[in-house]
DNA sequence: CAGTTAATGCAACTATGTTGCATCTGTAGT
DNA sequence: ACTACAGATGCAACATAGTTGCATTAACTG
């Protein structure tokens, strides 16, 4: 997804430490094309580094509030956590597969959306819009004939 | 949310028997003005009536795959139950609060949105679009000076 | 009203995420 | 390099949301 970012840069224009744990943690999510749950990203990161499975819950919760990653929910119960929207990286939908799980990043101009009705009378504040498609993937479609 | 609906009708047009709990399922999601944790529904449906933790869970599943309501996630861990879309009921996206919580249905027509791109190139099924809003609601606004 | 099927209840379990506190690490000041 | 401190990490225990297997009850059919 990102082989542009410099995760070193980008923790510290938060004021955050560049450790090891949060560089690396930056870097297996960058470049996965499609966003990760917590405990993918445990056993990534554990292939090259013991790690406490509170830390990585702790991490992606302080990279989320800084704005370096962006938590997006599925059908299921996991929260799957990508690159949040940055010079690199637009914001864009995600498909979820409601057959097999699966979740896809969807091209930012896939889905447009014009918020400018809701900005007029929305009393709140508004931070962001997720938009999440939700059906059958090419894959499922193929395997089950049921769906055709 | 729902005084038009006939639930009973509504659950024999799927094939479904109208048991007294799938029908005070209904009543308390569809006379909820937004959508409600399957604890909340817990807890309502049992003043009423005895009922079963798993039994709810098994009720809203099943219901959710017939397409009589409709699986809503959150920020949060727990998915909200409200309405699925019908004659009386348009789809419509939802708000959420970050700082409390707090779930909101949003006008049908607040915002659009143009799938006609994506369905051109995307090569699985898509069966549903679900946007959410995220922000800080009036109320928080109002409360915490931090926000303003 | 007997037989059958679907619905519900109960207990145990799994997955996901959280908290409190102890320990370690990295940085700043000397 | 040494010390002190703050922040980061680890560990154990807990909390919450949801699931499964199997026994029991209720509802429909003839």
């Amino acid at each position: 997804m990102c082989e542009q970012c410099d995760y070193t840069q980008l923790l510290r224009s938060t004021g955050l430490e560049a450790t090891a744990n949060r560089l690396l943690i930056m870097e297996v999510i960058g470049s996965n094309n499609s966003p990760l749950t917590s405990a993918e990203v445990l056993h990534t990161v554990e292939r090259t580094r013991k790690i406490n499975r509170v830390t990585v819950y702790r991490i992606l919760d302080l990279l989320v509030e800084q704005h370096l990653l962006e938590r997006i929910s599925a059908g299921g119960r996991a929260a799957y956590f990508g690159m949040a929207p940055n010079e690199h990286h637009p914001q864009h939908p995600h498909f979820y597969c409601v057959n097999c799980g699966l979740i896809n990043c969807l091209s930012p101009e896939s889905l447009t959306i014009h918020p400018e009705n809701l900005q007029k009378t929305f009393p709140g504040r508004i931070q962001r819009i997720e938009i999440r498609v939700e059906g059958i993937c090419h894959t499922c479609l193929k395997q089950k004939q049921t769906y055709s």
